[in-house]
DNA sequence: AAAAAAT
């Protein structure tokens, strides 16, 4: 058995890692993330506050849901896979059988794996002064430090892997209110750290509870997951499923994804051999359900990523199937977490069937509202869109960042158009792949993979690009057909500059886009963008309404104070007597070196 | 009207 890099790590780490059997010697090597730090720096392990967080999350009153019994005081799942204590990695579910693979990559060349990594130049200070407002019942405070909770030692080892330092803004909130078993309806724009935010609540929860959980019903080939993440995409799942494989690593909690256009036999392998958290599309997800190989009656968390997609128009039944009339606890018996960047009033209170006593929390929408994007809108004529594309590309390709040619996102209305579009830059000499919903799953993932390393710079994509997916160096986004709708603007756009980096959005308006002239100005100027006077009169004349989220620093507003405390859409601190405002200032004091990161995702 | 999501 070699060491491994993370074996080093536990064993340079202070602080007496419980259960962890040292029966050989390894090396003191310290990655360089973790040098010059102090050892008090370290979180401490089991502090008392953790007997009472426990309770918070205690919904294993739900027995008499399931069939089967008896409560469990043991592991379950048998193989003494928990063991009662963190950090228990050795023992249990994967002995023998398979060696968890190393999500981190860096079991031989630690440092190669870190020069890897570009996080360095993260620009802390454009999130000094993020408004937050939460509101509903008993909020818990906020935490400044991932150590303010105790996740558990695994989990914190993880977290130091991927080398998050400091809690960003929406974690620091969310974390604890999930830890105190809330439901939260979280509204912030994705590169905000989202997927941490729900993850780890969720890994940890089901560390400290597995001994209190019932066992589930002996059903050979059905899979029991704890809890269930939903995203509205396959290419997201993926990239959730990669996220919570590294924050679960050596936890013991096993991650399983699962979407369609991909085969399913795997899929049904993977969840065989166990699951705890899975992931998954939905359609895929309901097949596995009337196949019956999945049960959600041990359901104890359940997320929606981008949660105002998944219940609009087309996905709404299948979530209702799946959280409604399946075998899933009701509301209250479950932790139910809904996170998107926007959060239009009207889904909320369609969300709000699936919550019980729920908070709700606004981040200040980082993306947009910080100058990190710079917003153009230019008059470009439908016969001239692509020409005028390919000047705007021309023009940028001296401007590749160090050495990488500088990544562009071309978003348009149809496959068909993706299609066109992308054969038609092909033969003009720009390297270009397109994705969208029409290619095979195989097709979709190697466009993303040529995209991302750069082979092909240039990807044009439909909507199924526009939300969530963490591509790293998109320097460029262009709207070459506008969408319809200005939330799904922001979740473009969205796609550059992240984790504080700068980015450029273009969008090519035209009289088809006259029902977004309203929202879009609107919106551009809350973001203290240039607005073109043209576009400016345009809205002007606009018979559509004003933004609905009626302007402000926030991608909505919790739909409960809307009725009681509507004074023009700008009064955040009105007062009202179930909302608390933070400034989410104070963390990023610049303490941090070359290298080391928070957990912008 | 379009896109996404099961086979």
């Amino acid at each position: 058995m070699t060491t491994s890099w993370a074996d080093s790590v536990e064993n340079a780490a202070p602080g007496g890692v419980v259960g962890t059997s040292s029966t050989q010697s390894r090396s003191a090597y310290v990655p360089p993330h973790l040098r010059n730090r102090p050892p008090s720096s370290d979180p401490p392990t089991a502090p008392p506050s953790y007997a009472t967080a426990a309770l918070g999350n205690d919904r294993s009153g739900y027995g008499g849901m399931s069939a089967g019994g008896s409560r469990s005081s043991g592991p379950r799942g048998g193989g003494g896979r928990i063991g009662g204590g963190w950090n228990n990695r050795s023992g249990g579910w994967d002995r023998g059988r398979e060696r968890e693979v190393n999500p981190f990559g860096d079991d031989d060349d630690t440092e190669q794996a870190f020069g890897e990594q570009e996080n360095t130049g993260i620009n802390f200070d454009a999130y000094e002064d993020i408004p937050v407002e939460t509101s509903g019942e008993n909020v818990p405070r906020p935490v400044t430090t991932f150590a303010d909770i105790d996740l558990g030692e695994a989990l914190n080892q993880n977290i130091r892997r991927c080398k998050y330092v400091k809690p960003t803004p929406v974690q620091r909130h969310a974390i604890p209110i999930s830890i105190a078993g809330r439901d939260l309806m979280a509204c912030a724009q994705t590169g905000s750290g989202k997927t941490a935010a729900f993850c780890f609540p969720i890994i940890s929860g089901i560390m400290r509870g597995n001994q209190f959980v019932q066992r589930p019903p002996r059903m050979p080939r059905m899979a029991f997951p704890q809890a269930l993440i939903l995203s509205p995409t396959r290419e997201l799942s993926c990239q959730i499923h990669d996220e919570a494989k590294k924050f679960a690593y050596q936890t013991g909690v096993r991650v399983v994804v699962a979407y369609g256009g991909a085969p399913i036999n795997q899929q049904l392998r993977d969840l065989e051999r166990g699951v705890d958290i899975l992931v998954a599309t939905p359609g895929r997800l309901v097949d596995l359900l009337e196949r019956a190989r999945v049960s959600l009656q041990m359901i104890r968390y359940l997320a929606l990523d981008e949660a105002d997609r998944m219940l609009d128009m087309g996905f709404e039944p299948q979530i209702r199937k799946i959280v409604q009339q399946m075998d899933m606890p009701p509301p209250g018996m479950r932790q139910t977490m809904l996170f998107s960047a926007t959060f239009p009033k009207e889904i909320q209170r369609l969300a709000a069937d699936f919550l019980s006593g729920y908070i709700f929390l606004a981040v200040g929408r980082v993306g947009s509202s910080t100058d990190l994007i710079v917003q153009r809108v230019e008059f470009v004529h439908e016969s001239d869109k692509r020409s005028h594309l390919m000047d705007l590309l021309h023009a940028q390709k001296t401007n590749g960042v160090h050495g990488k040619q500088a990544l562009t996102l071309v978003f348009v209305e149809t496959k068909k158009g993706a299609d066109s579009l992308e054969h038609w830059l092909c033969i003009n000499g720009f390297p270009a792949t397109a994705i969208h919903g029409d290619r095979t799953q195989q097709e979709r993932e190697q466009a993303l993979r040529s995209f991302k390393s750069g082979l092909t710079p240039i990807l044009v994509a439909t909507d199924v690009a526009a939300r969530g997916l963490d591509i790293p160096h998109v320097a460029h986004v262009v709207n070459f057909d506008l969408p319809n709708d200005i939330d799904d603007y922001v979740h473009r756009i969205g796609r550059t500059g992240r984790a504080g980096k700068t980015g450029l959005a273009t969008a090519f308006f035209n009289e088809n886009n006259s029902s977004l002239a309203r929202s879009l100005s609107d919106l551009m100027q809350e973001a203290n963008q240039e607005v073109p006077a043209w576009l400016s009169r345009v809205a002007a004349r606009s018979i559509y309404g004003k933004n609905r989220r009626g302007g402000g620093r926030f991608g909505a507003r919790d739909f409960r104070r809307e009725s009681s405390f509507s004074r023009g859409g700008t009064d955040y601190y009105g007062g009202g007597n179930m909302g608390n405002n933070y400034n989410a200032s104070g963390g990023y004091g610049g303490a941090y070196g070359a290298g080391v990161t928070s957990a912008w995702d």
